[in-house]
DNA sequence: ACCTGAACACCGTTCAAGT
DNA sequence: ACCTGAACACCGTTCAAGT
Protein backbone atom coordinates (compact mmCIF):
# COMPACT_ATOMS: atom_id res chain seq x y z
CA UNK A 1 0.00 0.00 0.00
CA UNK A 2 0.99 3.40 -0.40
CA UNK A 3 0.97 4.32 3.45
CA UNK A 4 3.17 1.09 3.78
CA UNK A 5 6.33 3.43 1.94
CA UNK A 6 9.77 3.76 4.04
CA UNK A 7 10.09 7.02 5.23
CA UNK A 8 13.83 7.18 3.86
CA UNK A 9 12.62 6.87 -0.09
CA UNK A 10 12.16 10.26 -1.27
CA UNK A 11 9.34 11.61 -3.55
CA UNK A 12 10.59 11.66 -6.95
CA UNK A 13 9.41 14.88 -7.35
CA UNK A 14 11.11 16.53 -3.96
CA UNK A 15 13.15 19.33 -3.81
CA UNK A 16 16.66 19.18 -4.48
CA UNK A 17 19.31 21.70 -5.19
CA UNK A 18 19.64 19.84 -8.34
CA UNK A 19 16.10 20.69 -9.50
CA UNK A 20 16.29 23.85 -8.45
CA UNK A 21 19.06 24.71 -9.92
CA UNK A 22 17.89 23.07 -13.17
CA UNK A 23 15.05 24.93 -12.93
CA UNK A 24 16.89 28.17 -12.22
CA UNK A 25 18.42 27.93 -15.68
CA UNK A 26 15.40 27.22 -17.63
CA UNK A 27 14.11 30.50 -16.40
CA UNK A 28 17.31 32.48 -16.89
CA UNK A 29 17.43 31.41 -20.64
CA UNK A 30 14.45 31.60 -21.59
CA UNK A 31 13.29 35.24 -19.71
CA UNK A 32 16.74 36.67 -18.86
CA UNK A 33 18.19 37.54 -15.44
CA UNK A 34 15.11 39.89 -14.76
CA UNK A 35 12.82 36.33 -15.23
CA UNK A 36 14.49 34.58 -12.57
CA UNK A 37 12.32 35.27 -9.07
CA UNK A 38 11.83 33.53 -6.00
CA UNK A 39 8.17 33.68 -6.67
CA UNK A 40 8.69 32.76 -10.07
CA UNK A 41 10.85 29.51 -9.29
CA UNK A 42 8.81 28.18 -6.89
CA UNK A 43 5.68 28.56 -9.33
CA UNK A 44 7.43 26.25 -11.71
CA UNK A 45 8.88 24.41 -9.07
CA UNK A 46 5.04 24.02 -7.74
CA UNK A 47 6.00 24.66 -4.42
CA UNK A 48 6.13 28.00 -1.82
CA UNK A 49 9.18 30.53 -2.09
CA UNK A 50 10.09 29.83 1.18
CA UNK A 51 10.84 26.02 0.49
CA UNK A 52 13.62 26.95 -1.70
CA UNK A 53 15.54 28.56 1.04
CA UNK A 54 15.73 25.15 2.75
CA UNK A 55 18.33 24.36 -0.01
CA UNK A 56 20.30 27.45 -1.32
CA UNK A 57 20.99 29.65 1.22
CA UNK A 58 20.20 33.02 -1.37
CA UNK A 59 20.02 34.45 -4.80
CA UNK A 60 23.20 34.66 -5.57
CA UNK A 61 23.78 31.36 -4.34
CA UNK A 62 21.71 30.47 -6.93
CA UNK A 63 23.28 32.34 -9.55
CA UNK A 64 26.69 31.40 -9.34
CA UNK A 65 25.37 27.33 -8.94
CA UNK A 66 23.65 28.36 -12.19
CA UNK A 67 26.80 29.87 -13.60
CA UNK A 68 28.87 27.01 -12.40
CA UNK A 69 26.50 24.32 -14.25
CA UNK A 70 27.20 25.99 -17.19
CA UNK A 71 30.60 26.93 -17.28
CA UNK A 72 32.00 23.51 -16.01
CA UNK A 73 30.70 21.77 -18.85
CA UNK A 74 33.41 23.76 -20.83
CA UNK A 75 36.09 23.18 -18.74
CA UNK A 76 36.28 19.57 -19.61
CA UNK A 77 38.23 20.46 -22.84
CA UNK A 78 41.54 18.08 -23.88
CA UNK A 79 43.70 19.09 -26.03
CA UNK A 80 46.83 17.69 -26.96
CA UNK A 81 48.65 20.80 -27.93
CA UNK A 82 48.83 23.79 -25.42
CA UNK A 83 47.85 26.80 -27.77
CA UNK A 84 44.91 25.05 -29.19
CA UNK A 85 43.56 23.88 -25.86
CA UNK A 86 43.66 27.76 -24.97
CA UNK A 87 42.18 28.55 -27.85
CA UNK A 88 39.39 25.55 -27.41
CA UNK A 89 38.83 27.11 -23.57
CA UNK A 90 38.45 30.37 -24.54
CA UNK A 91 35.89 29.95 -27.54
CA UNK A 92 33.98 27.29 -25.31
CA UNK A 93 33.35 29.78 -22.99
CA UNK A 94 32.54 32.43 -25.54
CA UNK A 95 29.89 30.18 -26.78
CA UNK A 96 28.47 29.07 -23.77
CA UNK A 97 28.23 32.70 -22.94
CA UNK A 98 26.35 33.37 -26.18
CA UNK A 99 23.99 31.05 -25.34
CA UNK A 100 23.68 31.84 -21.70
CA UNK A 101 24.00 35.59 -21.35
CA UNK A 102 23.29 35.82 -17.66
CA UNK A 103 26.17 33.16 -17.01
CA UNK A 104 28.55 36.15 -18.67
CA UNK A 105 27.27 38.61 -16.25
CA UNK A 106 27.55 36.36 -13.20
CA UNK A 107 31.33 35.56 -13.89
CA UNK A 108 32.74 38.95 -14.61
CA UNK A 109 30.35 40.32 -11.58
CA UNK A 110 32.10 37.77 -8.73
CA UNK A 111 34.60 36.05 -9.98
CA UNK A 112 35.71 34.67 -7.32
CA UNK A 113 33.31 32.45 -7.12
CA UNK A 114 32.27 30.09 -9.60
CA UNK A 115 33.99 29.08 -12.11
CA UNK A 116 36.49 31.58 -11.97
CA UNK A 117 39.15 29.35 -10.15
CA UNK A 118 39.21 26.32 -12.82
CA UNK A 119 39.04 28.14 -16.20
CA UNK A 120 42.85 30.41 -14.92
CA UNK A 121 43.36 26.75 -14.08
CA UNK A 122 43.16 25.08 -17.17
CA UNK A 123 44.44 28.17 -19.01
CA UNK A 124 47.75 28.69 -16.93
CA UNK A 125 48.26 25.32 -16.82
CA UNK A 126 48.98 25.24 -20.57
CA UNK A 127 51.78 28.20 -20.18
CA UNK A 128 54.58 25.92 -19.41
CA UNK A 129 54.07 23.63 -22.35
CA UNK A 130 53.87 26.91 -24.34
CA UNK A 131 57.44 28.19 -23.20
CA UNK A 132 56.02 30.70 -21.48
CA UNK A 133 58.88 31.92 -18.64
CA UNK A 134 57.30 30.64 -15.38
CA UNK A 135 57.79 34.70 -13.76
CA UNK A 136 55.63 35.20 -16.74
CA UNK A 137 53.21 32.80 -16.26
CA UNK A 138 50.96 34.81 -13.71
CA UNK A 139 50.51 38.49 -16.10
CA UNK A 140 49.61 35.88 -19.26
CA UNK A 141 47.23 34.08 -17.39
CA UNK A 142 45.98 36.84 -15.77
CA UNK A 143 45.63 38.78 -19.09
CA UNK A 144 43.67 35.86 -20.35
CA UNK A 145 41.17 35.32 -17.82
CA UNK A 146 40.34 39.27 -17.69
CA UNK A 147 40.11 39.48 -21.30
CA UNK A 148 37.35 36.71 -21.36
CA UNK A 149 35.83 38.28 -18.93
CA UNK A 150 35.84 41.27 -20.19
CA UNK A 151 34.11 39.92 -23.54
CA UNK A 152 31.98 37.65 -21.54
CA UNK A 153 30.15 40.98 -19.93
CA UNK A 154 29.95 42.69 -23.14
CA UNK A 155 28.69 39.73 -24.39
CA UNK A 156 26.08 39.53 -21.77
CA UNK A 157 25.04 43.14 -22.10
CA UNK A 158 24.74 43.33 -25.73
CA UNK A 159 22.45 40.23 -25.48
CA UNK A 160 20.47 41.81 -22.26
CA UNK A 161 19.85 45.25 -24.77
CA UNK A 162 18.98 43.23 -27.47
CA UNK A 163 16.42 42.15 -26.05
CA UNK A 164 15.01 45.26 -25.57
CA UNK A 165 15.06 46.07 -29.69
CA UNK A 166 12.55 45.69 -32.10
CA UNK A 167 12.75 41.95 -32.41
CA UNK A 168 14.54 40.53 -35.43
CA UNK A 169 17.52 43.34 -35.21
CA UNK A 170 20.33 41.10 -35.60
CA UNK A 171 23.84 41.48 -33.82
CA UNK A 172 25.81 43.63 -36.55
CA UNK A 173 22.80 45.92 -36.90
CA UNK A 174 23.20 46.26 -33.00
CA UNK A 175 26.50 47.19 -33.03
CA UNK A 176 26.53 49.35 -36.34
CA UNK A 177 23.94 51.26 -34.42
CA UNK A 178 25.56 51.84 -31.59
CA UNK A 179 28.56 53.29 -33.93
CA UNK A 180 26.64 55.26 -35.31
CA UNK A 181 25.96 56.96 -32.13
CA UNK A 182 28.77 57.58 -30.92
CA UNK A 183 30.18 58.50 -34.42
CA UNK A 184 27.37 60.83 -34.83
CA UNK A 185 27.34 62.48 -31.45
CA UNK A 186 30.37 64.61 -32.89
CA UNK A 187 31.60 63.20 -36.14
CA UNK A 188 35.12 65.21 -35.91
CA UNK A 189 35.66 63.80 -32.37
CA UNK A 190 36.07 60.61 -33.16
CA UNK A 191 38.09 60.30 -36.30
CA UNK A 192 39.03 56.27 -35.06
CA UNK A 193 35.68 54.99 -34.75
CA UNK A 194 34.47 56.60 -37.71
CA UNK A 195 37.15 55.04 -39.72
CA UNK A 196 36.09 51.71 -38.39
CA UNK A 197 32.74 51.46 -38.87
CA UNK A 198 32.92 49.52 -41.78
CA UNK A 199 35.02 47.12 -40.45
CA UNK A 200 32.70 47.17 -37.10
CA UNK A 201 29.72 46.29 -39.54
CA UNK A 202 30.92 43.27 -40.77
CA UNK A 203 33.02 42.17 -38.17
CA UNK A 204 32.75 38.57 -36.63
CA UNK A 205 32.52 38.72 -32.60
CA UNK A 206 34.07 35.14 -32.74
CA UNK A 207 36.98 35.88 -35.11
CA UNK A 208 37.43 38.97 -33.07
CA UNK A 209 37.41 37.12 -29.89
CA UNK A 210 40.09 34.57 -30.51
CA UNK A 211 42.02 37.66 -32.65
CA UNK A 212 42.64 39.05 -28.87
CA UNK A 213 43.72 35.90 -27.40
CA UNK A 214 45.90 35.50 -30.12
CA UNK A 215 47.29 38.77 -29.59
CA UNK A 216 48.50 38.37 -25.88
CA UNK A 217 49.39 34.73 -26.77
CA UNK A 218 51.73 36.68 -29.07
CA UNK A 219 52.69 39.06 -26.95
CA UNK A 220 53.81 36.38 -24.63
CA UNK A 221 56.27 35.58 -26.96
CA UNK A 222 54.67 31.80 -28.17
CA UNK A 223 54.84 33.31 -31.78
CA UNK A 224 55.46 30.04 -33.13
CA UNK A 225 52.93 27.10 -33.25
CA UNK A 226 53.07 24.95 -30.40
CA UNK B 1 11.11 92.44 -1.39
CA UNK B 2 11.74 89.00 -2.09
CA UNK B 3 8.08 88.76 -3.51
CA UNK B 4 9.17 90.59 -6.34
CA UNK B 5 12.23 88.19 -7.10
CA UNK B 6 11.66 87.48 -11.30
CA UNK B 7 10.41 84.31 -11.97
CA UNK B 8 13.28 83.47 -14.01
CA UNK B 9 15.45 83.34 -11.25
CA UNK B 10 16.25 80.32 -10.39
CA UNK B 11 15.93 79.64 -6.58
CA UNK B 12 20.27 78.17 -6.31
CA UNK B 13 19.06 75.07 -4.74
CA UNK B 14 17.03 74.24 -7.34
CA UNK B 15 17.23 70.95 -8.44
CA UNK B 16 18.89 69.65 -11.63
CA UNK B 17 20.33 67.05 -13.28
CA UNK B 18 23.57 67.87 -12.58
CA UNK B 19 23.13 68.31 -8.74
CA UNK B 20 21.32 64.90 -9.24
CA UNK B 21 24.35 63.33 -10.34
CA UNK B 22 26.45 65.16 -7.84
CA UNK B 23 24.39 63.48 -5.02
CA UNK B 24 24.21 60.37 -6.75
CA UNK B 25 27.92 60.52 -6.97
CA UNK B 26 28.53 61.17 -3.10
CA UNK B 27 25.97 58.45 -2.26
CA UNK B 28 28.15 55.65 -4.23
CA UNK B 29 30.69 56.54 -3.00
CA UNK B 30 30.45 56.25 0.82
CA UNK B 31 27.81 53.73 0.53
CA UNK B 32 28.43 51.61 -2.86
CA UNK B 33 25.76 50.58 -5.65
CA UNK B 34 23.57 48.90 -3.04
CA UNK B 35 23.02 52.62 -1.24
CA UNK B 36 21.37 54.39 -4.47
CA UNK B 37 18.63 54.39 -3.90
CA UNK B 38 15.69 57.37 -5.40
CA UNK B 39 14.60 57.94 -1.65
CA UNK B 40 17.91 58.06 -0.67
CA UNK B 41 18.67 60.30 -3.34
CA UNK B 42 15.59 62.48 -2.45
CA UNK B 43 16.51 62.75 0.75
CA UNK B 44 19.81 64.19 0.58
CA UNK B 45 18.57 66.63 -1.88
CA UNK B 46 15.80 67.42 0.60
CA UNK B 47 12.95 66.65 -2.30
CA UNK B 48 10.49 63.93 -2.80
CA UNK B 49 11.23 60.53 -4.59
CA UNK B 50 9.39 61.50 -7.90
CA UNK B 51 10.55 64.93 -8.14
CA UNK B 52 14.05 63.34 -9.45
CA UNK B 53 11.90 61.90 -12.37
CA UNK B 54 11.58 65.22 -13.83
CA UNK B 55 15.25 65.16 -14.24
CA UNK B 56 16.29 61.87 -15.05
CA UNK B 57 14.54 58.81 -16.99
CA UNK B 58 15.38 56.30 -14.85
CA UNK B 59 17.86 54.81 -12.37
CA UNK B 60 19.61 53.71 -15.57
CA UNK B 61 19.98 56.92 -16.97
CA UNK B 62 21.21 57.70 -13.36
CA UNK B 63 24.04 55.33 -13.37
CA UNK B 64 25.31 56.03 -16.96
CA UNK B 65 25.33 59.54 -15.73
CA UNK B 66 27.66 59.52 -12.85
CA UNK B 67 29.85 57.01 -14.63
CA UNK B 68 30.32 59.41 -18.00
CA UNK B 69 31.36 61.93 -15.01
CA UNK B 70 33.26 60.15 -13.38
CA UNK B 71 34.70 58.46 -16.13
CA UNK B 72 35.08 61.56 -18.52
CA UNK B 73 38.32 63.26 -16.66
CA UNK B 74 40.12 60.45 -17.61
CA UNK B 75 40.20 61.13 -21.34
CA UNK B 76 41.66 64.28 -21.29
CA UNK B 77 45.09 62.91 -20.57
CA UNK B 78 47.44 64.13 -23.41
CA UNK B 79 50.44 62.14 -24.14
CA UNK B 80 53.42 63.11 -27.02
CA UNK B 81 54.63 59.02 -27.71
CA UNK B 82 51.43 56.99 -28.14
CA UNK B 83 52.85 54.12 -26.26
CA UNK B 84 52.54 56.27 -22.82
CA UNK B 85 49.39 57.87 -23.99
CA UNK B 86 47.78 54.05 -24.30
CA UNK B 87 49.25 53.16 -20.91
CA UNK B 88 48.41 56.51 -19.19
CA UNK B 89 44.69 56.11 -20.38
CA UNK B 90 44.34 52.60 -18.88
CA UNK B 91 46.54 53.83 -15.74
CA UNK B 92 43.95 56.42 -15.60
CA UNK B 93 41.37 54.08 -15.57
CA UNK B 94 42.27 51.91 -13.39
CA UNK B 95 42.54 54.42 -10.49
CA UNK B 96 39.11 56.26 -11.57
CA UNK B 97 37.94 52.92 -10.95
CA UNK B 98 39.45 51.88 -8.01
CA UNK B 99 38.42 55.03 -6.43
CA UNK B 100 34.43 54.76 -7.87
CA UNK B 101 33.90 50.94 -8.18
CA UNK B 102 30.63 51.26 -9.05
CA UNK B 103 31.38 52.94 -12.28
CA UNK B 104 33.50 50.26 -13.16
CA UNK B 105 30.67 47.73 -13.13
CA UNK B 106 28.58 49.62 -14.76
CA UNK B 107 30.99 49.89 -17.36
CA UNK B 108 31.17 46.60 -18.05
CA UNK B 109 27.12 45.99 -17.53
CA UNK B 110 26.39 48.74 -20.23
CA UNK B 111 29.63 49.42 -21.95
CA UNK B 112 27.47 50.69 -24.90
CA UNK B 113 25.98 53.88 -23.36
CA UNK B 114 28.35 55.94 -21.28
CA UNK B 115 31.73 56.72 -21.97
CA UNK B 116 32.95 53.23 -23.60
CA UNK B 117 33.08 55.04 -27.04
CA UNK B 118 35.26 57.47 -25.64
CA UNK B 119 37.77 55.01 -24.38
CA UNK B 120 37.38 53.18 -27.98
CA UNK B 121 38.14 56.53 -29.38
CA UNK B 122 41.07 57.39 -27.14
CA UNK B 123 43.07 54.36 -27.11
CA UNK B 124 42.20 53.47 -31.37
CA UNK B 125 43.31 57.22 -32.10
CA UNK B 126 47.05 56.38 -30.66
CA UNK B 127 47.54 52.64 -33.00
CA UNK B 128 48.57 54.58 -36.59
CA UNK B 129 51.02 56.59 -34.80
CA UNK B 130 52.70 53.00 -32.24
CA UNK B 131 53.01 51.92 -36.29
CA UNK B 132 49.91 49.07 -35.93
CA UNK B 133 48.85 48.13 -39.53
CA UNK B 134 45.46 49.83 -40.48
CA UNK B 135 43.70 46.37 -40.73
CA UNK B 136 44.65 44.94 -37.35
CA UNK B 137 43.86 47.87 -35.40
CA UNK B 138 40.00 47.05 -34.76
CA UNK B 139 41.16 44.03 -33.42
CA UNK B 140 44.18 45.64 -30.90
CA UNK B 141 41.92 48.23 -29.82
CA UNK B 142 39.18 45.90 -29.25
CA UNK B 143 41.33 43.94 -27.53
CA UNK B 144 42.68 46.86 -24.98
CA UNK B 145 39.25 47.59 -24.72
CA UNK B 146 37.88 44.21 -23.39
CA UNK B 147 41.20 43.64 -21.32
CA UNK B 148 40.48 46.98 -20.06
CA UNK B 149 36.95 46.49 -18.97
CA UNK B 150 37.25 42.75 -17.96
CA UNK B 151 39.57 44.38 -15.31
CA UNK B 152 36.89 46.98 -14.45
CA UNK B 153 34.36 45.01 -13.62
CA UNK B 154 37.04 42.56 -11.58
CA UNK B 155 37.95 45.35 -9.71
CA UNK B 156 34.32 46.75 -8.89
CA UNK B 157 33.83 43.18 -7.88
CA UNK B 158 36.26 42.91 -5.23
CA UNK B 159 35.84 46.36 -3.88
CA UNK B 160 32.21 45.05 -3.20
CA UNK B 161 33.65 42.10 -1.41
CA UNK B 162 35.87 43.28 0.05
CA UNK B 163 33.44 45.71 1.73
CA UNK B 164 31.66 42.53 3.20
CA UNK B 165 34.93 41.45 5.05
CA UNK B 166 35.81 42.34 8.09
CA UNK B 167 37.31 45.57 8.03
CA UNK B 168 40.60 46.37 7.91
CA UNK B 169 41.44 42.69 5.29
CA UNK B 170 43.55 44.26 2.67
CA UNK B 171 43.33 43.81 -0.62
CA UNK B 172 46.30 41.29 -0.95
CA UNK B 173 44.67 38.84 2.27
CA UNK B 174 41.53 39.00 0.14
CA UNK B 175 42.65 37.61 -2.80
CA UNK B 176 45.08 35.46 -1.22
CA UNK B 177 41.81 34.04 0.74
CA UNK B 178 40.37 33.38 -2.67
CA UNK B 179 43.02 31.72 -3.83
CA UNK B 180 43.49 29.40 -0.41
CA UNK B 181 39.90 28.43 -1.09
CA UNK B 182 40.49 27.10 -4.69
CA UNK B 183 43.47 25.32 -3.80
CA UNK B 184 42.12 24.15 -0.93
CA UNK B 185 38.83 22.64 -2.37
CA UNK B 186 41.48 20.20 -4.67
CA UNK B 187 44.80 20.78 -4.17
CA UNK B 188 46.06 18.27 -6.72
CA UNK B 189 42.99 19.23 -9.39
CA UNK B 190 45.06 22.60 -9.06
CA UNK B 191 48.66 22.56 -9.71
CA UNK B 192 49.07 26.21 -11.66
CA UNK B 193 47.11 27.92 -8.87
CA UNK B 194 49.31 26.25 -6.17
CA UNK B 195 52.35 27.02 -7.73
CA UNK B 196 51.52 30.32 -8.56
CA UNK B 197 49.86 31.16 -4.94
CA UNK B 198 52.86 32.73 -3.08
CA UNK B 199 53.45 34.91 -6.39
CA UNK B 200 49.63 36.27 -5.94
CA UNK B 201 50.06 36.99 -2.71
CA UNK B 202 52.49 39.74 -2.55
CA UNK B 203 51.65 40.49 -6.26
CA UNK B 204 50.29 44.35 -7.31
CA UNK B 205 47.19 45.28 -8.98
CA UNK B 206 48.44 48.20 -10.85
CA UNK B 207 51.34 46.56 -12.29
CA UNK B 208 49.52 43.02 -12.92
CA UNK B 209 46.99 45.37 -14.97
CA UNK B 210 50.12 47.42 -16.68
CA UNK B 211 51.78 43.80 -17.31
CA UNK B 212 48.61 42.91 -19.79
CA UNK B 213 48.49 46.38 -21.41
CA UNK B 214 52.49 45.52 -22.46
CA UNK B 215 51.41 42.15 -23.22
CA UNK B 216 48.63 43.10 -25.69
CA UNK B 217 50.79 45.92 -27.33
CA UNK B 218 54.01 43.58 -27.91
CA UNK B 219 51.61 41.44 -29.67
CA UNK B 220 50.41 43.27 -31.84
CA UNK B 221 53.98 43.61 -32.98
CA UNK B 222 54.93 47.24 -31.22
CA UNK B 223 57.85 45.65 -29.60
CA UNK B 224 60.27 48.93 -29.87
CA UNK B 225 59.70 51.51 -27.61
CA UNK B 226 57.61 54.56 -29.49
C1' DA C 1 13.31 16.91 7.93
C1' DC C 2 11.00 19.34 4.79
C1' DC C 3 7.48 22.36 3.13
C1' DT C 4 3.69 26.23 3.16
C1' DG C 5 2.31 30.82 2.51
C1' DA C 6 1.47 35.00 4.83
C1' DA C 7 4.12 38.88 6.35
C1' DC C 8 8.04 42.23 6.50
C1' DA C 9 10.94 45.58 4.81
C1' DC C 10 12.28 47.10 1.17
C1' DC C 11 12.61 48.54 -4.10
C1' DG C 12 11.69 51.57 -8.88
C1' DT C 13 8.21 54.02 -10.88
C1' DT C 14 3.77 56.52 -11.54
C1' DC C 15 0.54 60.04 -10.96
C1' DA C 16 -3.11 63.04 -9.14
C1' DA C 17 -2.62 67.00 -6.81
C1' DG C 18 -0.42 71.08 -5.50
C1' DT C 19 2.47 75.71 -6.27
C1' DA D 1 7.31 74.32 -15.13
C1' DC D 2 8.47 72.04 -11.32
C1' DC D 3 7.65 69.61 -7.15
C1' DT D 4 5.08 66.57 -3.49
C1' DG D 5 4.13 62.29 -1.43
C1' DA D 6 0.93 58.62 -1.39
C1' DA D 7 0.11 54.51 -4.00
C1' DC D 8 1.20 50.52 -7.03
C1' DA D 9 3.36 46.51 -8.32
C1' DC D 10 6.80 44.36 -7.51
C1' DC D 11 11.25 42.29 -5.01
C1' DG D 12 14.33 38.98 -1.53
C1' DT D 13 13.94 37.04 2.74
C1' DT D 14 11.95 35.38 7.17
C1' DC D 15 9.26 32.62 10.06
C1' DA D 16 5.40 30.62 12.64
C1' DA D 17 2.87 26.91 11.51
C1' DG D 18 1.99 22.67 9.45
C1' DT D 19 3.14 17.51 7.89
Amino acid sequence: MAKTTQRTERRTDALSKERIVEAAIEILDKGGEGALTFRALAARLATGAGAIYWHVTDKNELLAMATDDVIARVMLVREAKPREAIRAIALGLFDAIEAHPWAGAQLSRAPWQSAVGEIFESIGSQLDALGVAEQAQLDVASALVHYILGCAGQNAANATNARLLPPGTDRAAFLATIIARWTQRDPAGFPFLHKMASRFRDHDDRAQFLAGIDLILAGAGTADKN
